[in-house]
DNA sequence: CTGAAAGCGCTTACAG
DNA sequence: CTGAAAGCGCTTACAG
């Protein structure tokens, strides 16, 4: 059963397609249609359940109303959860999304800007990996809206909402000092992506305005796409080699990794031994003892995602450099 | 900028864009477009970066290469990971995905359906929810490939993937009564879909094998849309006003609110009280003591989702009946 | 070996 | 107040 055409509506009304056109998008009043007219086409569609072929159309008008959004890893609950609050915002608004991985890959990341090219979205939401820079800026270039998340990338001028992760850092590490800690150690990802740094940077600054040395030896970079494994056994080095007594995890699933190693090698967080996990994750409000954590204001991050996606795509007017930056909050548990 | 069509292409080359489009699809042999014509036009799309405009491809050949995929909420863990892993799966083959969440609302997947249609995708995939049976018949009647996972819809004969929920909710129960537990309770949900009935069955099945009464008040059906606040209050009643010495969660997240009351209550999972959850957490194995669960095959159920629907894809036939059912496992932790 | 032309289902400037 | 026609960028049956 093939579908219906505007052409079949408008058979069927015995009308133009021109009028069944403008009545469908709302402009029978402009162009002024008559009463009897509209009224008799809008009860032919209900009718028959015509839905316009939204292919056409984009082709036809050049936009699809659909959003084209990248982020690393769908399954990564920050991701997933803030893919879930943009989808619902962008559904109010008429617009639809697309969805894809990068999975940290700038060979992927292209190859999917240029789906999405081909796809003719109208805007993109990125959590960009490095790399990708000049391929953004010339979708900017054509004036097509790009928002990034998560990540600022210093050599794209456009819009961009992220948490302060320099302070959330700063101050994670502010409160291990508070609490006499001496030997902090941060485990953190050797992905280069500026809200990867600013933690490192948070926690160099804040040893250095309250006079701790900075020990190479404590700061952990583990390499991104390994095996849990071997994450587990570098953490366990960090834990059996250095005498720390706090540590902060720049990600939430490092720190489950940590946990874990933790309870393997039976070292109990408490008085002596301090946790805070960037990135808040139902297992720590479970741990025994419950552990501290960073939370990113997801709902704050969503909707200014959208406001600036939503004003690009309203002013048709190259983006501005806008950049929103949201606080983190430090959770302490326990 | 506007961007390159098939005739900027064809004008640089010489050549009509008959033999443009021959080249770009692959069909220069089949049609013997000479190796020099082939060669310069090739080149030519390099240097230039030209990519075809796929919404007019899909409008002159009514093939979108665009899967739809519609879940009950994206934020869910067990439904962002089965999302990656059709993703990449669907990639490899050239399939893009549309996703959408349905928040378990006929309305809203109805509709969801309907924007489907008119974006003409190729393939749906659906996490059901009760109602949407005609609207999915409606799919299949046109020859539309769809394949449900996760909860089957009896009235709706098409592909399914699915694990056996039942055998795993009988497991779960036995396991608990071969430990010598008498009052066992299941807190479940009120949504009415196969995959939870079942782990009621399974539930009611393994008591009256093993010839223990069935009480309603140890069974807890949890409203799906409440506030936490709220479920936790239910639970706590639960355990406070039953004698129970075992539960089972049918779903992960009413498992880690059961959790949360139990820290608040004191109570300890142990060899007097034990727990078991349906679908298992990262929390879950954290938690001390570590807590037992029944995990879903995530892989193989993505698995044979896009087996199902390539085959369907391929065959351009109705779409037969199949049912697959994955077994779950039951982990025992601790 | 290659091309002119129809047509997919829309929107919209133009005409009356 | 309404319609004929061009055109968005492709694919493909047909012709030569």
């Amino acid at each position: 059963m093939k579908s219906l055409s505007i052409k079949d509506i408008a058979t069927k009304a015995n009308v133009s397609i021109t009028t069944v056109s403008f009545i469908i998008n709302g402009k029978a009043k402009e162009k002024s249609i008559s009463e009897a007219v509209i009224e008799k086409v809008e009860k032919i569609i209900k009718e028959s359940g015509y839905k316009p072929n939204q292919i056409a159309r984009s082709l036809r008008t050049g936009n699809s109303n659909i959003i084209g959004l990248m982020i690393e890893d769908i399954s990564n609950s920050f991701f997933s959860r803030i893919a879930r609050l943009i989808e619902d915002k962008a559904y109010k608004k008429g617009y639809k999304i697309i969805y894809s991985s990068t999975e940290n890959n700038v060979d992927k990341a292209k190859e999917l800007i240029n789906m999405f090219k081909s796809r003719k979205v109208d805007a993109y939401i990125i959590a960009p990996t490095k790399g990708i820079e000049e391929d953004i800026n010339q979708l900017l270039a054509d004036n097509t809206p790009v928002i990034l998340f998560d990540r600022n990338l210093p050599d794209v001028k456009t819009g961009y909402v992220g948490a302060d992760h320099f302070h959330a850092s700063y101050q994670s590490i502010e409160s291990f000092i508070k609490q006499g800690k001496k030997k902090i150690a941060l485990v953190t990802t050797d992905i280069n992506v500026q809200q990867i740094t600013e933690r490192l940077e948070g926690y160099q600054k804040a040893l250095e305005d309250h006079k701790i040395a900075y020990d190479e030896n404590l700061v952990v970079k583990i390499h991104f796409n390994q095996d849990e494994a071997e994450t587990m056994a570098q953490i366990k080095t960090l834990f059996q080699t250095q005498n720390i007594d706090a540590v902060l995890f720049a990600t939430n699933y490092l720190a489950i990794s940590g946990l874990k190693v933790l309870k393997e090698i039976d070292r109990k967080v408490g008085d002596d031994f301090d946790v805070i996990a960037y990135d808040d994750h139902e297992a720590f409000e479970l741990h025994t003892p419950r552990i501290s954590a960073v939370q990113q204001p997801l709902e704050e991050i969503a909707e200014n995602v959208i406001k600036l996606v939503l004003s690009q795509l309203s002013k048709k007017t190259k983006a501005e450099q806008l950049e929103i930056i949201v606080p983190a909050k430090l959770i302490i548990r326990s």
